[in-house]
DNA sequence: ATTATCTATAGATCTATAGATAATGC
DNA sequence: ATTATCTATAGATCTATAGATAATGC
């Protein structure tokens, strides 16, 4: 009977940057699987276990933690997009999409991209995102090396994020059989195949 | 000043199952844009210009008229579906995803089906049609004329079913360009291509 | 007379905030 | 003393329903 036996809650120490990342998360989680407004706030407080005024606190609005959110999920695309070699963005591709859902980072970032809180300007954030990494994608695929992506390259690259986004929705949001039980290698022939067919390397 | 020059609403005679209809396909467009939790029944009730106790009259709850619209996306899909001789199946989806957004009723039926109220029947309704879809779709690529598809099949099918609700997405909820204004002529060559590759036909 | 439609309202949330409490660091 | 966290509550919705009104069909 000594010491941490308890399954209780571990009652952490005090600390403000700890609380803000954890409500981060969990806010992260919830929009990714119910969406904006399907999630309240005390949910989210709930989830954190600390309590709701803490939101508004560290976020000002329900709408500032989204976009928070929003913004990890931003970075977390563009630092998966620099680091991607480009010859391996076929190869790279199947294997973020098949990654476990445990640590699937880029998925949860995919699919929170997809989620709206009905404000204007995040609809634009979004947009830009997708936008530069089909550009990129595109670039990548294309064979002048610098110049720019000509608008069908960069449709086709589209077309293979398009997949891309599909795929993750019906594996992880509605789990989809059997699709949703595939692992890295039943998935590799479909999608390199889709990739070579799409992205002419 | 003769009769209906006037631009008011054109105060149509009283009609149950013309109102009961009218309530379905506004409510069908605002849960295909905004989602479930983000409508409100009086947002539904103002588009069809009436009276928000009709919602509860007509469809008992606000989940009854959710259910209304997704059973009337599903049949659509059905239907679709039955309608489709097995040989241009790949024709078929070029065109459905790239008809004008007016008249996308496919389309529509395809995002109405991502949307969820939150209820655990409706998930199992969604992924019971969605499975059937790529049944089918496996079995009109296979080899085996009337043998079960196998199970890598029904993956490829899967990844095809999944570019095809990508795409549509990115296309009419995100409107990512240039994929949004890419016409027919510009979508019918990667779609095919990638088709081609997934679908051994 | 029937019934499509509307009025009025109850009851349940949900977000946000002002201010109280209590754990930490000096 | 500072500040992370919580309490209490205001104010705004939102869904649902009971019952009133008024347009239609016989």
């Amino acid at each position: 009977m000594t010491g941490d036996v308890s399954t209780e809650a571990p009652r952490r120490r005090r600390d403000a940057a700890r609380t803000r990342q954890l409500l981060l998360d969990v806010a992260r989680a919830r929009f990714i699987r119910d969406g904006y407004a399907a999630t309240t706030v005390r949910d989210i407080a709930d989830d954190a276990g600390v309590n709701v005024a803490l939101i508004n606190r560290y976020f000002t609005s329900k709408e500032g933690l989204f976009e928070a959110c929003l913004g990890t999920a931003v970075t977390d695309i563009r630092q998966n997009l620099e680091e991607m070699s480009l010859d391996e963005i076929a190869a790279r591709i199947v294997r973020r999409i098949t990654e476990p859902a445990d640590d699937a980072h880029l998925q949860d970032s995919l699919l929170m991209l997809l989620r709206t809180s009905g404000d204007e300007r995040i609809d634009t954030m979004r947009r830009t995102v997708l936008e530069a990494v089909s550009q990129r994608l595109a670039a990548a695929g294309s064979d002048s090396p610098e110049g720019s992506p000509t608008r069908e390259a960069i449709i086709r690259a589209q077309v293979v994020l398009a997949t891309a986004i599909g795929i993750t929705l019906l594996r992880s949001s509605l789990r989809l059989m059997p699709l949703a039980s595939a692992d890295e290698r039943e998935l590799a022939g479909p999608v390199t195949d889709m990739i070579n067919a799409l992205l002419p390397s």
